[in-house]
DNA sequence: AACCTATAAGCGAAGATGCGCATATAAGCG
DNA sequence: CGCTTATATGCGCATCTTCGCTTATAGGTT
């Protein structure tokens, strides 16, 4: 039960069904997901690590990136349910269709980029 | 997207997913789920009315009573997805299966009858 | 009307959550 | 090795959640 509330919370907030959003696209790396939803180096990785937490999300590295993408095969049965609602409840919704075009133009660099072109 | 989110934060809490289990089986008043449970009218009601601000539920009033139901007809269409998952999620579960027994003793009758018990 | 009873709702306390800032870790490269 | 870059994490604060206690509401009974 501890197991079912705590997926439900990874679902309960509305930056990571965004990210599940992006992820439903493909894989993504840190930096992909703060490009395109906007947000922080911080909040993206926390949001990231709690759908792994979860048990919705897959990770593994390729040199200096944090590869995220929807396990598929080891989730649990009704995971698959509820990521299957997750993706029908966003269908049309404007925001994720921005973040998905957005997550288009996204290159793999990371916060660097956003320092520079702070200043 | 603020629906889905209060749609998964109904679900992400083990009471409210303890009282889904309950109205899977069938129609419940506030008072039969605070026997079944074993919890305070004050939570027993709280929570059925997040539910129910949620989408998932209907509620009809019989005297006293608040009859509450899962709202198959009432719902989008991604709820009952959600409705699904959790269902399978408690299958076989053990607080959840001694919840549905307890439900079955239980009797529509109100807190009344725990002041009695009490006193 | 006076009095039960079932449910809802206001309030405050305890705990959980989200996030920015700063810092740590770790891989790659000169 | 020292520097840069991508990601993770500790800390603190603001906000939200949950719940019990108490009181309000409203149907029912006598």
């Amino acid at each position: 039960m501890r197991e079912v509330v705590k997926a439900m919370k990874a679902l309960s907030d509305e930056t990571r069904l965004r990210i599940l959003n992006l992820l439903l696209e493909r894989e993504c790396c840190v930096c992909e997901v703060m490009q395109a939803l906007e947000i922080s180096q911080t909040r993206a990785s926390r949001n990231l690590s709690m759908l792994h937490d979860a048990g919705f999300l897959r990770m593994r590295k390729d040199g200096l990136w944090s590869l995220y993408s929807i396990d598929q095969e080891g989730m649990d049965d009704y995971f698959a349910d509820l990521v299957e609602a997750v993706k029908k409840s966003l269908e049309g919704n404007e925001l994720a269709v921005l973040d998905r075009k957005r997550l288009r133009k996204a290159e793999r660099v990371g916060p660097g980029c956003v320092r520079k072109l702070a200043g």
